[in-house]
DNA sequence: AACTGTGAAGTTTTTCACAGCC
DNA sequence: GGCTGTGAAAAACTTCACAGTT
């Protein structure tokens, strides 16, 4: 869960920050240089109002009649989010769904470097995946501390899940990314976040008729 | 977005469900047989009057005095979302993430089976992933009507995930898991639910010191 | 004419707190 | 004594609607 600061800007106005700044770059790609509330509102399905409503928390980035500069906006929220920076995040798991962060040619623009990643299977130790070496789980303390990594993503089995996330905090990680399908407990200084498709699909069957 | 039907449960509360249903399982395989409202708040972070009065939607499921029985509590909970069935799920993309998805032992017992795997790409067509054949993008709107499947995911790059989430919407999908880091534009009766890592990392980059 | 930024109003969501039951 | 289920209160969030700017 995020950090709740005191007399702050609403978390939940930072969640939609990320979507704000994935649909910018996009119409950037596509050649445009001006965008208005209303139209990044059509794609998002978001109301105007409210885009409106959380940029402002940020200060004045559109111009009354005109909307908003693309490129100036995106410097702006990059700078808001600290992605205007380059990340290394360490990874624990090297499995199927670690081999599979490790190959996603997605991070590398938006923030994210997989700088290191690490397994307690001996088969998979000193392995080359994503031009990364498998480091042994008894390396993880030191290599965060010595690097001072920040970020960290466990995709290892439910079972193991608790027990890498204290190692990580112990190494002083404070942002951890859950891809194993089971609830951790952190202090209340660290923050979780978690992907989980099957959560994401039983959501939509809910709705579904037959 | 999930379809908002009036006088109904609210969507928020829905999407708490899921994670009620995996923490109980949790419970269920370590043995135990009975839980609380605050205990099940404690391992997920939400107050314990959020959880009864989510779980009172549906019915009286705890008792007075104890709590709930885990196993009749996981029973309703399937039930009310529908997983007590087994849903086929369509998959379109078989590069890195789409073979990820194939090999993720995570979804059969929990309601989902990907039953079909297409791509556009020649080389890919015919092999065999996870059990299953990829099959050509041209079969798709044949296999999912013939099936009456209702579940898809995308795992294909931004550029191609509109295309695609118009043919499944053609073919008469109604709710999509899209991979893909783009927001995709599909009718009102359609549901379309996101997976990016990087939205979540950047959201927690946001409060990082440093 | 088009669009932002923003107080005020409206709506939704969460928490409180307690009666009732085991 | 411990716990649920729930109205009522509080808090959080979204939308409205419009003054002000380009």
């Amino acid at each position: 869960m995020p950090l709740k600061q005191t007399n702050s800007i609403p978390d939940i106005v930072i969640g939609r920050l990320p979507l704000y700044l994935r649909a910018l770059t996009r119409l950037q790609q596509e050649g445009r240089e001006v965008t208005s509330s209303h139209e990044l509102g059509r794609k998002l399905g978001i109301s105007s109002a409210q885009i409106r409503k959380d940029l402002s928390h940020f200060g004045g980035f559109g111009k009354q009649g005109t909307g908003y500069q693309i490129e100036y906006l995106v410097n702006k929220l990059r700078t808001v989010m600290q992605v205007n920076q380059e990340w290394h995040v360490a990874l624990v798991g090297a499995g199927n769904l670690g081999s599979a962060i490790l190959h996603y040619r997605g991070f590398a623009d938006r923030g994210f470097r997989i700088a290191w990643v690490f397994d307690s299977d001996p088969a998979k130790i000193g392995a080359h995946i994503g031009g990364l070496t498998v480091q042994p789980l008894e390396e993880l303390a030191q290599t965060i501390k010595e690097n001072q990594a920040k970020l960290a993503m466990i995709a290892v089995p439910a079972e193991h899940a608790q027990s890498v996330a204290n190692m990580l905090v112990e190494a002083g990680v404070q942002a951890i990314l859950n891809y194993a399908p089971i609830n951790i407990n952190v202090p209340d200084h660290v923050m979780v976040q978690y992907i989980d498709p099957v959560v994401h699909l039983q959501h939509m069957t809910f709705y579904l008729k037959d």
